[in-house]
DNA sequence: TTTCTCTATCGTATATTTGCGATGAACGAT
DNA sequence: ATCGTTCATCGCAAATATACGATAGAGAAA
């Protein structure tokens, strides 16, 4: 089973690990980059700024969208494509909220004899 | 193929996705807030503290020490986990920066017909 | 209408991920 | 030396992810 015991954890972890997987791989990191320096821009011109095939940059444009990362607006044949401000925001705050969180209690490690 | 072009991104691209990666998943990121909360962790009770069976758990653990957020120390027939800190030092700032460079262009936004 | 451009989706191939039972290795205890 | 505990790894099955060529559909342009 590839299917994770999701029902076992919390909406917030599965917000967290299902957020994480869009930007999982270096194509997305780099498109949400491409598309916040250029404040929008065309399926076309990402796919020459990028080393990977028009469907596949299609593909890891629909993953982003999936989770509310990106939106794409319809222009005319083309479609632009530009970072979600909203969702963008609540990520932010929920992945420093919970990296900060993480960060509090690290002080005594573990035994010296790393495995 | 389901092997990225990665020769194509740059290393900061690359960590960010591969470290992404390590979180996306809910056991993992429950587990890291239970090493954080516990300060370290016996393997065993991490496997009572989730919904899967010691084995998956296990690989769960091999993901995050993959990256180097982890790390295992052998305590007798136990293994003592816990967070390397500054690696999750590492990897919170440089999220930080990457969600402020991607929240500093939006203020124009798309077209309003979403596709 | 016909043609061209642009993009999403389909179909396919391959690789990876997820999960778990079973096994083995390491260690403490008897 | 033997047994029990703990945990990593193996082996397998099923689901996902990645990539791309081919195709379809929507619109612009002729």
């Amino acid at each position: 089973m590839a299917t994770p015991k999701i029902e076992e954890f919390t909406n917030e972890e599965i917000f967290l690990a299902d957020t994480a997987k869009a930007l999982s791989h270096p194509a997305r990191i780099k498109i949400m980059k491409l598309l916040s320096e250029l404040n929008a821009c065309v399926c076309g011109e990402l796919v020459n700024l990028l080393p990977l095939a028009q469907a596949t940059v299609s593909q890891h444009l629909k993953e982003l969208k999936r989770v509310g990362l990106i939106q794409g607006d319809i222009d005319g044949p083309k479609v632009c494509y530009c970072v979600n401000v909203e969702m963008l925001q609540k990520v932010t705050s929920d992945f420093q909220n919970y990296f900060s969180k993480l960060n509090k209690r690290e002080k005594i490690s573990c035994k010296p004899k790393t495995k």
